[in-house]
RNA sequence: GGGGGGAUACCAAAGCGGCCAACUGGGACGGACUGUAAAUCCGUUGUCUUAUGACUUCGCAGGUUCGAAUCCUGCUCCCCCCA
């Protein structure tokens, strides 16, 4: 039960957890367990991770995780206010979106002992005269606690009709799946509250609500999303994880000790004290970084992203970096400037920029800095640039 | 249906006839430093084959003017208030 609740912010009703199971271990049934999500732009990313890696914990006891596919709410959007009214996602993308998104779920749960179950099922054809019975059970004041709601009424910005409906059908989706839990991050309070009302309205036991925190981002600020790019997402390469693990504010240590890596308690503590006596956050980082890559990939892979790290950005040996190979053939009968050559190893970025670049010193060529963008470059042998802080190439 | 306000670069937000490629903040990028892709400080932040140069930007389309993001006309979109 200790594990259970560990590291979760919010319990509804707050000895509500431990009555349903006692309640199922009565009807002798395993809890059911919601998790929903929308099949949009389908990236799960560590602030996931925190909910999932709670859901696997009931996994391993045996209770019953139920995946709900927002593919109807997921034409709505949970309103932020920062979301545009969305276009209807085609079925083609939905089903493409829920794959890719129970692939990344399998990183953590069991996907064959997991039920995956789309809302569209009986949301699409819901009549009018259900929905109006379903709308009648919610006041207008109600809607209006909601966080954004309240806050976009009050400065004038607009809210759509539809935005408002998006609570009340996953509390539906609740009703629906008969569940005993639902799960989510803090941000999902109100839309799971949403859904004790709703399954009691409708003569079933409400479901307890279990929200976890909200991981912050890469920034050290705002929640981690996809939108504000600042994810370390659970597919991302073990290299990317090291360094975004490595560059978050040192004052985020203490918060991703406890909702990244699976360290146990005692381990988690000794950490926290080790950063207290000082140790330097460099090495605690480091620590959290080769966990969560354990965790997504492995325990070598993880070894390697740190060797890979500490000699491509830590130490100062120019020759030995990682470079990407460039074919040298392809430029061969045509001369360069150092500015030219640039812009054709890194052609996203526009030849004004790069300019900029060799101007401000981020471009090194065999480990010396050249300033002049139109020192001219002669291709021959072996030739090893650096452009800005993370572009390595070597052209043979 | 009536009245009012708005649309500026990645985002937010100034500017309201020339000194505007456009204040400022965030973000991003670069440098210095370092204990790290942390923190701090400084700088850069439209594009262009070389640049005290050219070109394209301030919702869209026209117009006035030597000259417009700034004034006029039409259009589109958005917000607010009243009914």
């Amino acid at each position: 039960m200790k594990e259970l609740k560990e590291n979760v912010e919010i319990i509804l009703p707050l000895n509500g957890l431990e009555e349903k199971l006692k309640q199922v271990q009565k009807e002798k049934r395993k809890l059911v367990i919601k998790l929903g999500f929308d099949p949009t732009a389908p990236d799960l990313h560590l602030g996931h991770a925190v909910v999932l890696k709670k859901l696997k914990q009931f996994q391993d006891l045996g209770h019953q995780i139920v995946v709900v596919v927002g593919s109807f709410t997921a034409r709505i959007g949970d309103p932020t206010g920062k979301n545009k009214s969305r276009k209807p996602l085609s079925a083609e993308v939905v089903k493409q979106n829920a794959e890719t998104y129970i692939a990344q779920l399998s990183k953590v749960l069991k996907i064959s002992q997991t039920k995956i179950v789309f809302n569209s099922e009986w949301l699409d054809n819901l009549p009018l005269s259900d929905i109006i019975q379903l709308l009648s059970r919610v006041t207008v004041a109600q809607l209006m606690q909601r966080n954004d709601f309240n806050k976009r009424f009050n400065e004038n910005t607009p809210i759509a009709m539809h935005e408002l409906t998006y609570p009340i059908l996953q509390g539906y989706d609740s009703v629906m799946i008969e569940c005993d839990i639902e799960m989510g991050g803090t941000d999902q309070l109100f839309n799971c509250t949403m859904g004790r009302q709703l399954q009691d309205a409708y003569g079933i036991s409400p479901q307890i609500v279990m929200c976890m925190p909200i991981l912050r981002g890469l920034d050290g600020k705002e929640k981690m999303s996809k939108s504000l790019n600042n994810t370390i997402g659970l597919t991302d390469k073990p290299n990317e994880m090291f360094g975004k693990t490595m560059s978050i504010p040192d004052s985020l240590i203490t918060e991703y000790i406890d909702l990244t890596t699976d360290f146990t308690d005692t381990e988690k503590e000794k950490l926290k004290e080790s950063m207290d006596s000082g140790v330097n956050p460099m090495n605690i980082k480091k620590i959290i970084a080769k966990n969560i890559i354990s965790q997504y990939h492995s325990v070598s892979e993880a070894e390697k992203a740190e060797q890979f790290f500490v000699n491509q950005f830590q130490q100062q040996n120019f020759e030995n970096k990682s470079f990407v190979l460039v074919d040298i053939k392809q430029f061969m009968n045509s001369s360069f400037s150092l500015l030219g050559l640039c812009c054709k190893l890194k052609s996203d970025l526009s030849r004004t920029s790069i300019r900029r670049l060799i101007l401000q010193g981020g471009v090194l060529v065999n480990g010396e800095k050249v300033l002049n963008p139109l020192e001219e470059i002669i291709l021959e042998g072996s030739i090893k640039i650096k452009i800005g802080k993370r572009s390595f190439y070597e052209l043979k």
